[in-house]
DNA sequence: CACAATAAATGAACCGGGTTCAGATGCAAA
DNA sequence: TTTGCATCTGAACCCGGTTCATTTATTGTG
């Protein structure tokens, strides 16, 4: 119960991601191996890796955002985007929540700086979009309060404009467009997100402040989330043309 | 000239990537081995890297979208998205235009049934995705006939006017609203056509044949490009829900 | 306090993807 | 035929990650 055991445990991690990101930081993601670390960190690789799974957690074992979770969780009435979008500008007004400053600029340096990194973030958002689609679908999101019954069946084609998913696919049963529709909504939102988290990363690479990230990310967020809601149409006619 | 030489090359490669689809299609991919491939194939290792950089490549050497040449090279007065949509429904319209039907569906199930290669489909989108982004921004298309501007490289225009979203983001230069506002409009466009690939591949490996898959295509590709000209707003008044 | 039962760390071998290098083989042009 | 060059080969190597038998603690119990 003391956790003499358990304390050794936490130190010891600790101390592997701490002198891994160190290293990362040095001489770049690819440029250290784990054996290195494992040495510096006075364990062996077996070890290291029985606290970590893969190189790549121990930078990106914080780095995570569960969109799933904030729709599913969202308060009766909200819409999914709109609880999305709260929830992103909740994090732009304190982008520091977690750690301090100058280990996030370092820590999303090394991220930018590897593709190995970006690329595993490409990843980690993929699992994402697919719980997303899930929580998107009316019969998706488990312990949603709101919402009692989802039949399959079909949207109500609200007047104005042109909503959703309009012309049903010929010959393919409701569900299916359902789950196609929300599977493209969760990619594009999945997406929008990714490229905010992107833009913020680099900016805080780069050396802003995360709190002046944090501002500029606000506006980066309605942009997003106007474009998501919505479309994409005025495209056509950019301005400079 | 006679190529005799280059007759036996063309030959080894392909004969490398019969074998190699074959020892997937029977066992998947990640319990066939490169050597094995190489030896079946009558080579050894580091031929196979000679001819194809990795692994993945023995399967997704053919496999690549690229959205941004449909963009810079689309008629004047076309809108980025019609062009888009009218390449994929050209695409679900001829969907075996490469390669036997059989073999399209091998291939497909094998990489449906494939972790790596999913995560490797969508690396490649990730690159796609920032070419598209590129291509988006005015100055970006090269070969765009409108506006051949010479900008080399893309911070370079400080550009006015009125952006294609509405609220341009407090105390951020045009430049930069604008180069976001491309890269999430390429993010949720690739990733929509990432989901519409993925779910014809899913189709296609799951046994339908392909004119039977495109067709099907047809109406999600509209459906898909109907959310992402319109938005997303009708994900809060979901039908029954 | 001593003594198991248990948890964790170690070293060393192994696997598979991918690369490097020196040397063998063989087409091709002179 | 000779020379030059591209290609193939074998074998060693690197790195991320795993397996396994063994050792070294820590903890709970008699």
């Amino acid at each position: 119960m003391a956790g003499l055991r358990e304390d050794k445990k936490r130190r010891t991690r600790q101390a592997i991601a701490d002198v891994a990101m160190r290293l990362f930081a040095e001489r770049g993601f690819e440029a250290v191996t784990v054996n290195e670390i494992a040495e510096a960190a006075g364990v062996v690789k077996v070890t290291l890796f029985k606290y970590f799974p893969s190189k790549e957690s121990l930078v990106l074992h914080a780095v995570e955002e569960n969109l799933a979770g904030v729709v599913t969780a969202r308060p009766p009435g909200r819409s999914p985007l709109r609880a999305l979008r709260e929830h992103l500008l909740a994090f732009a007004a304190a982008p520091g929540v977690v750690g301090d400053a100058d280990e996030l600029i370092t820590r999303m340096k090394v991220i930018v700086d590897s593709p190995t990194l970006t690329a595993a973030v490409n990843r980690l958002q993929y699992g994402s979009r697919r719980a997303l689609a899930r929580a998107l679908l009316p019969g998706g999101g488990p312990p949603t309060p709101c919402e009692a019954r989802g039949g399959t069946s079909p949207r109500s084609d609200a007047g104005q404009g042109t909503p959703g998913p309009r012309p049903r696919p010929a010959g393919v049963p409701g569900g299916d467009a359902d789950a196609l529709a929300a599977e493209l909504a969760a990619a594009q939102i999945s997406a929008a997100v990714l490229t905010l988290q992107e833009t913020f990363f680099q900016r805080v690479a780069a050396g802003m402040p995360p709190a002046e990230a944090g501002r500029l990310l606000r506006g980066d967020v309605d942009l997003a989330f106007d474009l998501l809601e919505n479309g994409l149409a005025w495209l056509g006619e950019r301005g400079t043309t």
